[in-house]
This record gives C-alpha cells, structure tokens and sequence, in this order.
DNA sequence: TCTGGGGTCCTAGGACCC
DNA sequence: TCTGGGGTCCTAGGACCC
C-alpha cells in the first residue's frame, strides 16, 4: 500500500452547543456557560471551556454543575441554530473533499488523499478548514491528522481545545505511548478501571500487554479491538454513507407510579416518533424493544421479533404497550418507573406503496380492530398533514396528551441519525 | 436524593436445525 | 441410550459514544 501521508482527517467542533451561545450572544463570551440543566433540575449538555475549568462536563446535574461553579450561566439552548450552523461547517468541510463521514452534528471524518494536489499537503489542509470555520461561521474547530481515523481521531482531542495536530507517517508510536488509555475510542469508564487495576494507564503500556492478556481482562472482542487499536492498526475506510440498524425514542418522566394510563399515553407518543420517522425513511423493523427505568437507575429491557416487519404506529404501541407491562410485572413491587424507551431493529426496507394482498398470519402480538392495511392508510394521511401543516397539527389521542416532556422535541430531532 | 436522548456493538444462554 | 459439532436466531443485559 502506497504511503499517502497523515491522509484522515479528523475535524471537530469545540464545545460545540455553549460556543454558539457565546458566538450568538457576545455577552457570554468569556464566561462561563451551561447549555441546558440549571440549578434546579436537568443535565447540563454542554459546557464552556470557561465552565470546563471548573470542572463543569456534560451529562452532570445542573445542581452539580453550579456547586462546581457558582457564576454559571444557563442558557436554554437554540436547537434550530445548532443543527443550522454545524450544517454550514459540513460543506466548508465538503468543499475540500467529498469523502466526508460526518459521525455526529459536529465531528466528521475526511480522506484528503485525493485533494492534496489541489490544496496542499494535510497540515496545510487542517489549516485551511480551521481558517474558514472560524471565518465564515465563527466556530472554534480542531483538527487531527493521521494515517488512520483512529489515529486522527485521537490527534484532535489532543488538539483541543482549538488547535490542529499532524501525527507523521512512521511516528505514531511515539506520539502514543504516552497518552492515557481513555483516549482510545471504546474506553470509557469501567474499562478504564479494569486496566488500571493491572497497572496499565497509558497507550504504549496497552501496546506491550500481550493481547490475550488484554482480552482476559476486557473480553474478548473489546480485548482484541483495543489490542489492535493501541498497535495503531486501524484499518477503517472513511464511509460517506451509512444505515441505521435501529430506530429509538425514549422519554424521562421524573417518579411517578405504573398508572396504565399515563404508561400508554407516554409509549403512544414514542410510539408515534419511531415509527413516523421509520416511515419518512421507508423502512420497518421486526424487533420491538423497551425499555424501563426504575428508581435507581436500574432498568429492565424485553423484546420481541416479530414475524412481519411494524412502522404503523398503532401496532408499534400495542407491542411496545405488552412488553412494557410484561417488564413491570417481573419487577419487585411496588416499582416507581423514572423512563419509558421504544426502539426497532431489525430493519429491512419497506416502500410506502403496499400491496393490497399483505394480510399478515394470525399473530397474538398483533392483535386490533384495523387491520395492517388500514393502519397503514391512517398513518400516511396523518404524515401528509404534519408536512403540511406541522408535527403538531394532527397525532393520535394517546400520543397528543403525553406531549409536555422535559426536552423540547428540537433537541430530539438533533440527535436523530441517518437513516 | 443519580442524570437526557439518540445510537452502536458485544456477550451469553437457550431454542432449534442439520 | 446417549452422544458430536456447527450454525443461526432470539432475548436480556452491559459498555460505550456523541
């Protein structure tokens, strides 16, 4: 294989939600700041790199958050800019190379192989996207460059916070060895403790642990991935184009006891989500999974894999409807549910024209007064409606009282993937 | 007085088939 | 009477990522 040079690029926006804040509102700038959460409830997505010293990270308590750093500034968030201007950072992105794999709403992968006899070589490259992010959109962006996504990946947290780094061809041991294990894309927090407890904390020690030792302590296809991953041979290409295994939605409801009614109203509504965008998308599932959160935090999943593939949304909530209470059966009572989660996997695809003779077998799991096809009909002139007139303009009784969540559905849409 | 919402992949046991 | 080995699918749970 032809030696191309620190050819991966790996571009990623710097606290990307609280740098728009300060980038919409000068006044925020140089302060520190805390996307959503607040002192009196909520998780803070997404902190400054003023909060971030503090010790203000993501994912914590918004009561946690202010103990950590009293002059916080909360903000609520503007959805709709975010999913606006990491757009806009994509084409700067496309602009460059066509081989982008954007992996989140701000963080893409690009192969600059071929674009180097026009721009110059990768370091010059990194620059010049760093260059016109922060001047045409006037977002911060680091950049990694290596031989591999892996490689480049971990070059741009390295980076951060706003900065470029190149891992030359024939250094990479080098520039590994000394960093700690949880940089490693797969390492989070348990495995991390795992390593540690045999001593190993940085890359270069992973890389001289044989790896059936590595595989004993992680497993063994975690063990050998991460094996390989500290041996820096990531063989990854980076692909444009990806398909969802699986469609979710799920929604947090504070304590409040099992009411059956409150349980269908909450799953009818995710219900509605999954299986609307399954259908934007042309495809169903066989495999319905929930989930359900106890106080706790200890949760409890039940599926069932059907014989013909669901997107109606109807169906979608009997069969979420059956496993929910199957699952609070085998709780130990009295059980207070914090969560409710509905997803479909096994996903094949399925054109929005059926044919008329797609009667399914008698199934237990599907049972109902409609039958597939005029459920089907019920769904798609609903869908015609919300394009027309909004998300809200129409919904199924159920689904229309479990509205009024804790996170605005703009937040939702974000995390959306691909199809 | 545990903290959101969207995902991916892996493991392990059991059922079932050849 | 009990025995092999391999494969696939399903289910429940867990770790991890953004």
């Amino acid at each position: 294989m032809p030696d191309l040079g620190a050819t991966i690029l790996h571009a990623d926006l710097d606290a990307f939600y609280a740098s728009v804040e300060q980038l919409l509102d000068p006044a925020l700038r140089g302060r520190p700041v805390a996307v959503g959460g607040g002192p009196g409830g909520g998780v803070v997505l997404a902190a400054s790199y003023e909060a971030k010293a503090f010790g203000v990270q993501g994912g914590m308590a918004g009561w946690q958050a202010v103990r950590l750093c009293p002059r916080l500034t909360f903000v609520r968030g503007r959805f709709g800019e975010y999913q606006r201007l990491a757009d806009a950072v994509m084409a700067v992105l496309a602009d460059v190379t066509p081989v982008v794999e954007r992996i989140s709403i701000d963080e893409a992968f690009l192969d600059v192989s071929g674009a180097v006899h026009l721009f110059g070589p990768p370091d010059v490259i990194g620059a010049l996207i760093r260059r016109r992010v922060r001047a045409e959109i006037g977002l911060p962006i680091s950049v990694g460059a290596a031989r591999t996504k892996h490689l480049a990946k971990i070059a741009s947290q390295v980076a951060k916070p706003d900065g470029l780094v190149v891992v030359p061809p024939g250094s990479e041991r080098q520039f590994l060895d000394p960093l700690p294990v949880e940089l490693i894309w797969g390492v989070g927090p348990v495995n991390r403790r795992r390593l540690a407890e045999r001593g190993i904390h940085t890359i270069g020690e992973l890389a001289r642990t044989p790896s059936s030792a590595v595989e004993r302590i992680l497993g063994q296809a975690v063990g050998h991935k991460l094996s390989a991953m500290a041996h820096d041979e990531d063989l990854r290409r980076v692909e444009t184009a990806h398909r969802a295994r699986s469609v979710g939605a799920q929604s947090a409801l504070g304590r409040r006891s099992a009411e059956p009614a409150e349980v269908r109203a909450v799953l009818a509504h995710l219900a509605d989500r999954v299986s609307r965008r399954l259908r934007a998308k042309d495809r169903a599932g066989r495999t319905v999974t929930v989930r359900v959160r106890f106080t706790g935090m200890r949760s409890v999943t039940r599926s069932h894999t059907l014989a013909q593939p669901v997107a109606t949304t109807l169906t979608l909530t009997e069969v979420a409807e059956r496993l929910v209470w199957s699952a609070i059966g085998d709780a130990p009572a009295p059980c207070e549910i914090t969560l409710l989660a509905v997803s479909v996997s096994n996903l094949t695809a399925q054109p929005v024209i059926q044919p008329e003779l797609d009667l399914p077998p008698p199934d237990p799991w599907r049972p109902g007064s409609a039958t597939g096809a005029a459920r089907r009909a019920v769904d798609g002139s609903m869908d015609a409606i919300r394009t027309r007139f909004g998300a809200d303009a129409v919904g199924y009784l159920p689904a229309v009282m479990g509205r009024g969540t804790a996170v605005p559905d703009e937040f939702r849409e974000l995390a959306e993937h691909e199809l």
